[in-house]
DNA sequence: GGTATTCTCTCGCTCAGCGAGATAATTGTT
DNA sequence: AACAATTATCTCGCTGAGCGAGAGAATACC
């Protein structure tokens, strides 16, 4: 067994928070009779409403990974179990807005609420170089995933 | 548009990586014509290896909330796949081990890799104190998780 | 030694997601 | 303005991951 630097540590510290964070949004999934990708489409709906965008159902399977027949499957199951609405977009008839319904946030807030509460507690207990060093630190994990999916460095905002 | 302190900043970061790390685990999946469980199943397996720990079946099955047939399902298509082997339990013979072939690890290590040789370079740009911010907050995060999941607080080790 | 328990596997089924193609709306061409 | 080409979504039939029920085999308990 090799030993390595405090670096390693992290980085399997790291995976681990991911690997139990996918889990407890697996148990959100499972106890509201959804399925993992349910959830990350809630998620991406979430993520989009956030930044003021529309959705549209094609940019929703392909920010999953779905194709149009399992697009489709998707946004009809959410629709049945009321967490989402197909809006027909009158700019563009051929479009399919997918809104996400207050209640599905609210149930999701109700799940998720706890545990960011507490990491919002965790944060407030730093100070600003720490909370620089984290912030940077995720900000770099994720473009170079980011990188690797896309192929091509991301554009930095300017400082 | 609620606004919010720079902790939900850091917080939205964290899912964001969450989900991209997800998303970077399952191009490596669809690569090598593997599905998202399996994947888990080889780290839950890479992780016990690495704990010293030997994974039955069984084990495997509860760690990743599956059923016994699923389970079986699970290691016939690793096994299938040439990532893993089964050995029989000597000792407890109704048991099956599951070991990880060398060739999985090194498949995992080629797709993995620059990921993580990213993040150690990252981290070797921090000083002490703030290694041991990224460190704690991560750690808080999955314990939060982790005592969500288990019920009870998880024991921390003496300081 | 016999019964209960534990671990894995088999069988039949459900449903998420895929490939192929249909349908409808938009854009481009002449 | 009619016609073709493109785009967005949906329908149909199929494959395969994972479940429930239960069988088979080894171990633990009394």
């Amino acid at each position: 067994m090799q030993e390595q630097g405090p670096e390693m540590e992290i980085v399997h510290l790291l995976r681990a928070v991911v690997v139990e964070l996918g889990a407890h949004s697996a148990r959100f999934a499972q106890r509201n009779g959804m399925h993992p990708t349910d959830v990350r489409a809630l998620i991406a709906l979430m993520d989009a409403e956030r930044a003021g965008e529309e959705m549209t159902a094609g940019r929703l399977g392909t920010a999953l990974g779905l194709n149009s027949a399992g697009t489709t499957a998707l946004v009809d199951r959410l629709e049945r179990a009321g967490h989402v609405r197909r809006v027909r977009d009158e700019r563009d008839r051929r479009r399919v807005t997918v809104e996400v319904d207050e209640r599905a946030v609210a149930l999701g807030r109700s799940h998720f609420g706890p545990l960011i509460g507490r990491a919002v507690e965790l944060l407030g207990g730093y100070d600003e170089r720490e909370l620089a060093a984290i912030r940077d630190f995720l900000t770099g994990v994720r473009e170079t995933a980011e990188e690797d999916r896309t192929g091509h460095r991301a554009p930095r905002p300017a400082p």
